[in-house]
DNA sequence: GTGAAAGCGCTAACAA
DNA sequence: TTGTTAGCGCTTTCAC
């Protein structure tokens, strides 16, 4: 059932039975009411390419996921971002088209999507210091929202970000005033902003009470549970292994809880644990290690927040750029004393 | 930059850009050289949707996601789904829409994407037994191919599946012949098609033996973290406890592992544990517990493959349905003697 | 309050 | 080998 069909039906133009459908004030209230009613019966809905293609808009809004091709892993955290971004495209009657590209495809699928005008916006996922794909967008002139930020020079472009660096920092400070002094930080790789962010705020908190960074004491490295199995497990097997052990992500923490376990350690005894948490529903899992987590929440409600200002965007593309920056909050566990320094 | 500023600007006729820009064979070499090259010059891509219009083919395939309004928890095993999916699309030149909805609303999603014809196809997730949507999706006309069967009958549609029951029939078998008797079962949403198999397959094998399955040992729920954790924790505090337990997520596995080493207990010594793993890379985890696992690899592997096989039934419509049943392998682990029997 | 007609950017008969 | 023309299904002036 097209549009012409429907019109020829009710022996009316299309324009009317458009401008019915498309809620213009113009149309007599019982013209609309039976136009309305003839397309719930016949389950019509207007073809969204010839839509697409007659107002300009594509009604859809790009998402590239990048894989890197050194390491194959899917950030986990993606599902569920794409899950809250999901829920506000379909409220707003937007598609959402992924474009799941490796690295050296990146460039390209930007370019593609703008010029093949299929989307009329882009989410930016996993952004990177300086991230040369943000001049990319801003030249092409599709608008977007960063989910995180680029490098220091942030005032230019909208994006939703959690405070790592403070996150960082507070964790560690909260482990110095326990007395710990040897503290280990498990990071995500340092090329992506959020990793480095994280240990500029880890290295600060130790400045400040006058303790250099160690490098034995910090790895930066993909946020696997494998890795966070192994790292720890070297790190306590060293001559001067760490009091405390930070983690950047909730999977390595997992690694490092059975790193410890199979040592023969227990945590918040012989080694304390803080983890950042993306809250990731499925995964949430014991309480005997502390994790920072944003205070709005999970990486679902980021989602939902980052498509909110891109349509946003989309809508009056003249204002200024959106940006947040989320605070994150401390959740202790309950179950052992996890942050006690060792006797 | 439009095909009709590209043709003007080379002096030829929008027609004749268009075929030597897609490959007919009637253009002059000399011709088509010439529009390619200051079609890369310009950086021309055709318009996707004008394209999509004039063919009657949008060139993009659906996703529906289904989000319990129950339980908000979005499967895990999507992402890299969907990564090995969209890989095959871009190769493909296909693009790749997300539908994440409510149970309530995924009917009229499906219906939506047919009637605005914004996808040649459609790939569904999660069937459930004797799911509704199949004969939805048959009456709307769109190919698609289901990740996963719907029931007993599985003739009348295109599917790639593991071979559930019999990996579960296997794994119990395993267990059996070491000597365990009591065996637990820790399962998937029952409602969900491969949770079901893999009871039956379970259960197969236990009566094969003569053993009736324990209602006490069998539970069926969202495969969490915490849910692996609370089940073990309360099967091993129960009067007559488990001596082995079949668990059918990776990620519960880590749950049930974290609960028997909170109650001091030793995987593969007092208690021996066998998982299902879908093999996603970020949460690789230990060789204690062994896990049966696709013989093709990974759930990245199969979004791949039913990318194709949609592929396939869009190229050619009247062929037989496309089915692929993937088995299992076993990989054991080695740091532990991990299916013991208890002393 | 309604309709006729042009046009969005492309493809595909049909002609030449 | 190239061009002319119609049309995909919708929105949107402009006229009535």
């Amino acid at each position: 059932m097209n549009l012409k069909e429907l019109s020829t039906l009710l022996g009316l133009s299309q324009t009317t039975v458009s401008r019915a459908l498309n809620g213009f004030p113009e149309v007599k209230e019982a013209t609309r009411r039976r136009v309305m009613e003839a397309a719930a019966l016949h389950n019509y809905a207007p073809n969204r390419r010839a839509k697409s293609l007659a107002t300009g808009r594509s009604m859809s809004i790009g998402h590239v996921i990048p894989i890197s091709s050194k390491h194959e892993m899917v950030n986990p955290v993606f599902a569920d971002f794409i899950a809250g971004a999901g829920e506000t495209y379909s409220n707003a009657g937007y598609d959402m088209v992924l474009s799941v590209v490796r690295d050296e495809d990146e460039e390209k699928a930007y370019r593609d999507m703008a010029s093949k005008g299929s989307v009329d916006g882009i989410i930016l996922h996993g952004p990177r210091e300086n991230d040369p794909r943000l001049k990319l967008l801003s030249n092409i002139g599709l608008p977007f929202v960063v989910h995180g930020r680029a490098g220091d020079d942030t005032s230019a472009y909208s994006w939703l970000d959690i405070n790592n660096g403070r996150s960082f920092e507070r964790a560690t400070n909260l482990l110095l005033d326990l007395g710990h002094r040897r503290i280990a930080l498990l990071n995500g790789l340092e090329y992506m902003d959020f990793a480095r962010r994280r240990r500029l705020g880890y290295e600060a908190a130790l400045r400040t009470r006058g303790i250099a960074p160690d490098p034995d004491l910090r790895d930066s490295n993909e946020m696997t549970e494998q890795n966070g199995f192994r790292l720890t497990t070297a790190l306590l097997a060293a001559p001067n292994p760490p009091t405390a052990i930070l983690v950047s992500s909730y999977i390595s923490a997992i690694g490092v809880r059975r790193a410890i376990s199979v040592s023969g350690q227990t945590i918040g005894k012989d080694v304390s644990v803080v983890t950042h948490d993306d809250d990731l529903s499925y995964l949430r899992n014991g309480d005997d290690i502390p994790t920072f987590t944003a205070t709005q929440s999970s990486v679902r409600e980021a989602g939902r927040r980052c498509a909110e200002m891109l349509l946003e965007l989309i809508q009056s593309p003249q204002t200024a750029p959106i940006q947040e920056l989320w605070e994150t909050k401390l959740v202790l566990g309950q179950s052992t004393g996890p942050l006690k320094m060792r006797a």
